[in-house]
DNA sequence: CTGAAAGCGCTTACAG
DNA sequence: CTGAAAGCGCTTACAG
């Protein structure tokens, strides 16, 4: 027979005082309403019953949750569960816990999402999936429901933001291939809804400006999507237009994955003929053929970063929202040589 | 300001009818109950309203619980996100929502996630995280937490089961590696403290039996656990023993990556010197060098047929427990050749 | 077919 | 410092 779980009247009989007593004594905000023996006595006996507070009980009548939704554009993508780590180490000794949302792209699943956040109210957001122009997001601030964005963000955030530096990230990947002599650098660039888009495009012409040379427009390509297909077929568009480059820069480790199949189905070789480096490190890109040079962030830390905001704009709903920026880290490999 | 959420007085009041009534209008259960016109209009105006009905207070009255927690062994190892995806495929039009809970292997960690699932009452639980005997699906059965086990499982499996079928899977290496001429095939096995690396090694011997001559024992090695680092250091020491093989078989992608090391390491090359397969197929493991021969499932599948059996376990917890066996197929790339 | 009532397990003013 | 009461938003016997 399942046992009924140990209830605030179970505690309270046992210790011989009222079950509000018992609320009190538990609660560390109120203990210090309870006698000190009272309130030892009645910790123990909760401990030994194994007490634990009915979640539904408290969120109900207090209209908190403790739920928090991890909303990634697509978890098997190798370079996001980490940020679910990073959020998760952070909530452990919280009473949050993660609930890993849906986020699939088509128009039809975001509207499950929504209206599955809302019937369950969450406690709060990370989101990994605004776009420039986010709904999402939007009917997250009309709400007041306490979100962070993460790695995308909205135009102009009204929320709190834990994103990886762009700027520094094409600064040295361009620093780097200038270094190895390469001038006419092509841009394999993902969507330009999104900020990472728009924000390695630019981060991308301000490199290259810095370095010495203005960027070349008919040497960037922006992909359809973020997917290797995606990736090849940029790369196939600029290789068609008999423009010479000699190294091309790939706005994800994905886009880069197409770009090194777009070269070899062109009868080229990446790096004799091409150098190629990516953004963003996943694991196993330093084991393919040829090792992929890229842009590496501690996304972890990102995550962490992302829940500490959140508990924090939770607890404190009238605080500003915060902005931090991660810096990334060059890993060169194989995928890079200097230019002929 | 956050406007409050509509409640079912709210409904009622706007239809002119007592909140019960509307209650059971919305339930699809009880809505015969209501004269049909009534209910149109009750859902209507429901609709019109926007109404949720609040978790918290339906599960605090029910005692039932909407959350499905789904507990994997690493979210970062890509080999199990697609259990997630699979999950959420089969609940996305059920009421049920995932979360994706942490397995992680520190026993007081553990601890805490089954404090957490305690105070948090699960609706279901899928678990891929079972050790041969484990205290966290015994807990589930005594406390009759509807379940179902993925991948790994325990020894005698009371509840509902969803697993690859590894005796198809080692026998597909096997006799792969048989017809290439190898007949002297080492072994690298996971951890025998979960069913999956017990099978694996039944597996590996039953087919080695079948294709003509027993496994010699010398050549099988129990790796540490299932990382690259442990695959590296098992396949160090069969190298040591200077007993000849022209074959290894990884219990795992991980460990064959650490395999691939070792050869290395050891001033070897895969395939020339040592052919080499894997289990478990992940992205990227057709593009490193030597893309890697291995066992691939469909683990999206898996999840799918996990959520499917636990929506079942949650509506009928009388029916006794179902196990899916699931084939996986043989996928050959480079790292295996003919033996010399 | 519909209403009124009880109660799920809590928190938190309100008395004392 | 502690108890008694109200009430969060629902579901579901129980009357009518």
């Amino acid at each position: 027979m399942k046992k009924a779980p140990t209830t605030l009247r179970d505690v309270a009989k046992k210790a011989g005082v009222h079950f509000s007593t018992v609320s009190r004594a538990l609660n560390p905000e109120t203990r210090q309403l309870v006698a000190s023996p009272v309130a030892e006595k009645i910790l123990r006996i909760a401990d030994q019953l194994e007490y634990r507070a009915n979640e539904s009980a408290v969120s109900l009548k207090t209209k908190r949750s403790f739920l928090i939704g991890v909303f990634l554009p697509d978890i098997t993508d190798p370079f996001y569960p980490p940020i679910v780590v990073g959020v998760r180490k952070r909530l452990m000794k919280s009473p949050y816990v993660a609930i890993v949302g849906d986020a699939e792209r088509p128009v039809g699943q975001e509207r499950h999402s929504l209206r599955a956040m809302k019937m369950r109210p969450m406690g709060g957001l990370v989101l990994a999936t605004a776009k420039l122009k986010d709904i999402f997001v939007e009917e997250a601030i009309a709400e007041r429901v306490p979100h962070v964005q993460v790695l995308q963000v909205t135009a102009k955030p009204a929320s709190s933001t834990v994103v990886v530096d762009q700027t520094r990230g094409m600064s040295l990947l361009v620093q780097h291939l200038w270094s190895l002599g390469h001038r006419r650098i092509a841009h394999v660039i993902g969507p330009q809804d999104v900020s990472t888009g728009v924000g390695n495009l630019a981060g991308f012409r301000a490199a290259m400006q810095a370095a010495g040379a203005a960027a070349d427009d008919g040497l960037i390509q922006v992909a359809g999507g973020d997917s290797i297909e995606a990736g090849r077929m940029a790369l196939e568009g600029l290789l068609g237009r008999r423009k010479r480059f000699t190294a091309v820069v790939a706005g994800s480790a994905t886009l880069a994955l197409g770009c090194l199949d777009a070269i070899k189905a062109n009868g080229l070789a990446c790096p004799q003929d091409i150098s190629v480096c990516g953004y963003n490190d996943v694991p196993l890109l330093d084991r393919i053929s040829p090792a992929l040079t890229t842009i590496s962030a501690d996304t972890i830390q990102v995550g962490w970063f992302a829940a500490d905001l959140l508990v924090r704009a939770i607890e404190h709903p009238s605080a500003p929202p915060m902005h931090i920026v991660v810096q990334p880290t060059l890993v060169v490999r194989e995928s890079t040589v200097p230019a002929r």
